[in-house]
RNA sequence: GGUCGAUUGGUGAAACGGUUAACACAUCGCCCUCUCAAGGCGACAUUCACGGGUUCAAAUCCCGUAUCGAUCACCA
């Protein structure tokens, strides 16, 4: 059989990290084996409806190259694919009544406070709380007599309390539970929308899903799905639950904490492409020793049996890193691109771009960091002369000034005012001092750029601002020394 | 509190009964170099939460303890 995953996310917000990495590996599921990724929205909650939730679904998942094979967007055999529409074709009600008559659910008239209450005298008392429904044990009579005079109510899973039920989880092996410790859930809330555990078994039924992943969070309820599975006589699909994916120690990643969510992190300067390779490493480890993979690569490498079982720590240190990987591994002209943009934001156009870009490949891990690194070029801003003093050059801002004095007439002289021209130039003047080149260089680089750390050295920087501007910002600093 | 689950360095992690406990990020050195990066080299867990047990041999298997997490919603 085809294999066939899905990812369902409720419309109520942004993406978060640990919810696209949810999405990753179920992409990661279905590719490896060419199945088919479907998406599918979970918007049963009607308190929870946030507009534009679902562009922000699509895109993301679009910038991540995560393209679903059936969607509300895409179409598909199994549609609708928005569980408030197929909720609109009574499906939900249809599949809960089968169950009423089944024995595996009932009609449930207790009030919401009522059993509020309850549970607070319980926990006040220290004991745990599990409710049994004394519903499930009016007659049929009483229950057809209360819905037609109009009294709200629910349909819940019916529970016997006896035995054990055991489901198998690829990542977390075979867990068993008694049902005595099951809770009888909510299957058909009062307004007639189906709750999330529901909705997720029938759906996964009817729409042929084969393999389930999710947050660990539904560990500890995949029983009662199981419960139902049986009760319908359905196949039960495999169930891959992920670790967390967690901010620190103790709390998990969440919108809540305003922890960065993956748009977030792309207005940061994060590439899609990292963040989606960081992120697969959460929870997940290759069987070699690499860490870079392209979302192709990773279809191919990706292995359930490697998916970890404790939560991962979200380190940004690494993913910025990786960012920088990825920066650095583009072609000259995808680069260029790029960062294009930005350049044009901060510096003149009379100075070339694409020089500006080459010197930037390699010093950049954040986009988003451009822009502090190139202002110089339009306006030195003022400095203090203590950058002058650099163990490495030997230099202070006495031998600076020297230096400075010295190459100004050589550079004066030059005719091709480029990267190899001035850089024999300098180092003629050099080797003809006694000076280290670095003597010479350094002490050009702070007053052409103001800065002791540049993109590109002091001949790139000359060579991108031309000879008159570079011999007024080598005359400005010997004033500035003098 | 009940139930279920987890526990290898600051972080991500490998190991599937026998290794000097990989690798990567971070950190710290050194080298290279016209700065900073990048790159190269090296340092960084006498030890795998703790205590027992099984075994010739345990980070790996078993049992307890501790700690952390999840869940116990008409939220997903």
């Amino acid at each position: 059989m085809k294999v066939r995953t899905r990812f369902a996310p409720s419309p109520t917000g942004y993406m978060h990290i640990g919810n696209l990495r949810t999405a990753l590996y179920a992409y990661l599921v279905a590719k490896k084996d060419n199945g088919d990724f479907i998406l599918r929205i979970e918007d049963t909650d009607q308190n929870r409806q946030v507009e534009g939730a679902t562009d922000i679904i699509y895109d993301t998942l679009k910038t991540c190259g995560l393209m679903h094979d059936e969607g509300p967007d895409v179409g598909g055999n199994y549609g609708p694919y928005v569980q408030s529409d197929r909720m609109k074709q009574g499906l939900y009600k249809e599949y809960a009544m089968k169950l009423v008559k089944s024995g595996h659910a009932h009609v449930c008239f207790c009030k919401e406070e009522d059993i509020e209450i309850q549970k607070q005298i319980a926990n006040a008392k220290g004991e745990s709380f599990l409710y049994r429904d004394p519903c499930k044990n009016l007659s049929k009579e009483e229950v057809e007599k209360r819905i037609e005079a109009g009294e709200e109510y629910v349909i819940r899973q019916t529970i016997k309390p006896e035995g054990t039920t055991t489901f198998d989880d690829e990542v977390y092996g075979s867990i068993t539970v008694n049902n005595a410790d099951l809770d009888e859930m909510i299957l058909l809330k009062s307004d007639g929308y189906p709750t999330y555990n529901f909705a997720n078994v029938v759906d996964d039924h009817l729409m042929d899903i084969t393999h389930v992943v999710r947050g660990n969070e539904y560990l500890s309820s995949t029983p009662k799905y199981n419960l139902l599975y049986e009760a319908y006589g359905w196949d039960k699909p495999v169930y891959i639950h992920c670790p967390p994916v967690m901010k620190n120690e103790h709390e998990k990643l969440s919108k809540r904490n305003g922890d960065a969510s993956f748009q977030d992190l792309v207005a940061k300067g994060y590439l899609p492409e990292a963040i989606l390779n960081y992120i697969a490493l959460l929870g997940w480890a290759p069987s070699e020793e690499r860490e870079i993979y392209s979302l192709p690569e990773l279809c191919q490498a990706f292995d359930v049996k490697r998916i970890g079982t404790s939560g991962a720590i979200f380190d940004i240190e690494k993913l910025k890193w990786m960012n920088g990987v990825y920066l650095r591994n583009m072609d000259d002209k995808a680069y260029f691109e790029l960062v294009e943009p930005m350049i044009k934001e901060t510096v003149d156009p009379k100075y070339n771009y694409e020089d500006i870009a080459k010197a930037l490949k390699d010093r950049v891990m954040l986009l988003t960091e451009v822009k502090d690194m190139i202002d110089f070029f339009n306006e030195v801003k003022d400095y203090s002369i203590d950058l002058y003093a650099n163990k490495k050059a030997k230099t202070n801002a006495e031998v600076a000034k020297k230096s400075l004095e010295l190459a100004l007439p050589a550079l004066e002289a030059l005719d091709t005012f480029d990267n190899d021209g001035i850089f024999q130039a300098l180092a003629k003047v050099a080797a003809d001092n006694e000076l280290k080149n670095i003597t010479i260089m350094y002490p050009i680089q702070v007053a052409l750029s103001g800065k002791d750390k540049t993109p590109g050295g002091a001949t790139m920087i000359g060579q991108i601002l031309g000879k008159e501007e570079t011999i007024k910002r080598i005359k400005d600093a010997i004033a500035k020394l003098a």
